[in-house]
DNA sequence: CATGCATATGAGTGAATGCTGATATTATAT
DNA sequence: ATATAATATCAGCATTCACTCATATGCATG
């Protein structure tokens, strides 16, 4: 095991990505990475039902990667940091590489 | 056709945060940033015991994150795309509000 | 061959996680 | 005060996960 005492920040990075590593929590931090939405948005949104929806709000607020703002009976649900689509996007686009792009054609032809 | 082509890129962008949201995984993963390195040397890094390391290094294997060099009895792991590690900088800069965690890590692991 | 080193694998276990149904809270309107 | 809509929380369950111990595999050398 690695030594915890010290916090490198890299704890908190993990973490990070632990509670962007569910399906449904990506989903709903990308619903919500443009514009805030409501619970009922990102309930219409995504398909899921109101309860796991809030579920995994609480885990999204406990990790700090959301925020909320009440309006009269709504609470509107955005991303603490907009950063934070933007490296999901670079990331996004590293892991799902696509054969067609161009870039990726040229170097595989140029490999025979 | 286009949204399941996104969907499908959403589940493995979401598979590769659950597999690097992991301290020790996500430890394995910068030791072996820059160069690659055998199993001896990340048990040696991290101090993590043989068999862990051997288990968080066959998560890594199977989600294609590493990629492994036989060279006789010793096994080279190294990151499948080196990109990898420049968007995970990215996101421990914004994760983290300073810079090269990385750097701190592998100090730190070197003084153990 | 046998021995030793490097690494992988399998079974088992406790803990964490994702999910659901029921219930609670909060705000607005009648 | 009652009703209703929006959202959160709790308790329980099934599954996954991180981890360890023991054992197996592969590779080199005597």
């Amino acid at each position: 095991m690695l030594i915890k005492t010290m916090d490198s920040g890299i704890e908190k990075l993990a973490r990070t990505f632990k509670v962007l590593g569910d399906y449904n929590r990506l989903g709903i931090v990308m619903v919500i990475s443009r514009v805030s939405r409501t619970v009922t948005d990102i309930i219409n949104a995504t398909g899921m039902s109101q309860t796991l929806v809030s579920f995994h709000l609480r885990a999204l607020r406990r990790a700090e990667l959301v925020t909320t703002r009440r309006e009269g009976p709504f609470i509107y649900y955005s991303l603490t940091n907009p950063s934070l689509m933007d490296v999901i996007d670079n990331f996004s686009m590293i892991i799902n590489k696509k054969v067609s792009d161009k870039k990726n054609f040229l170097e595989t032809i140029s490999r025979g």
